[in-house]
DNA sequence: TGACTATATCACTATATAGCTATATAGTGA
DNA sequence: TCACTATATAGCTATATAGTGATATAGTCA
């Protein structure tokens, strides 16, 4: 094994940061722009305390930055490579999709047949 | 929100597969080359049933395929694009990590200014 | 100052899962 | 057939964390 666990850890880490449906919701909705928390709870239908964690643990990967105007804090995407990340992902699921439909397909047929 | 949960939900369990520091770890001695299980288990150390149940995610989740031959069963990967993945997110961290030494270097010059 | 609002944090519960042991299954050779 | 080995699965415990309600903190305006 070439690379240690140490730095797969890393690695790791930073996928499970992606791998929560409510903070791709929060990534989602802020693609467009910086959005403060008020705004991220309603696009999302989080709830407050849950919003400010998922913040915080997105800002804390570097994913977001943080920018306190006045009373709100506004919260934008500091690392645009996330989407690619997700469109890699996207495209790979979409891959795996059409070759289950195409499996489907070939029951359908060889059932007819 | 323009995308649905429904539909990030399958990105977040995509990248929950990857989320892992044992699968990494598969991923890392898989990408030489197929294996079996017992190569596996002593490229990573992991146990007998806990290197199983991990080749079972990974392989539903498309990334491994898995080849059955004699009494032994074969992994290896399927689905390359999960480098590409692991390549942007150390990238990433590269990137992160050189910001943070940055930083540690201006706190350096100005204590020593 | 005090009242109000926005955000963050704390304490808790419920759920998911990594890793383990024991057991089951499947292939191979006697 | 039986014995042996490789892999898979079941059941369990311990741990991590998403979500929630209550509380704390900070900024703003009277």
């Amino acid at each position: 094994m070439q690379i240690s666990p140490d730095a797969l850890a890393q690695v790791a880490d930073y996928f499970k940061v992606l791998s929560e449906v409510s903070r791709l919701q929060v990534l989602s909705c802020l693609k467009s722009g910086s959005k403060n928390v008020s705004d991220i709870m309603a696009a999302t239908g989080l709830g407050q305390a849950n919003v400010s964690k998922h913040l915080k643990i997105l800002t804390q990967a570097g994913i977001l930055s943080r920018k306190p105007s006045g009373v709100s804090v506004y919260y934008e995407i500091a690392d645009p490579i996330i989407f690619e990340l997700c469109e890699l992902a996207c495209d790979r699921l979409s891959i795996s999709l059409e070759a289950r439909s195409q499996q489907i397909n070939q029951l359908e047929t060889w059932s007819k047949a």
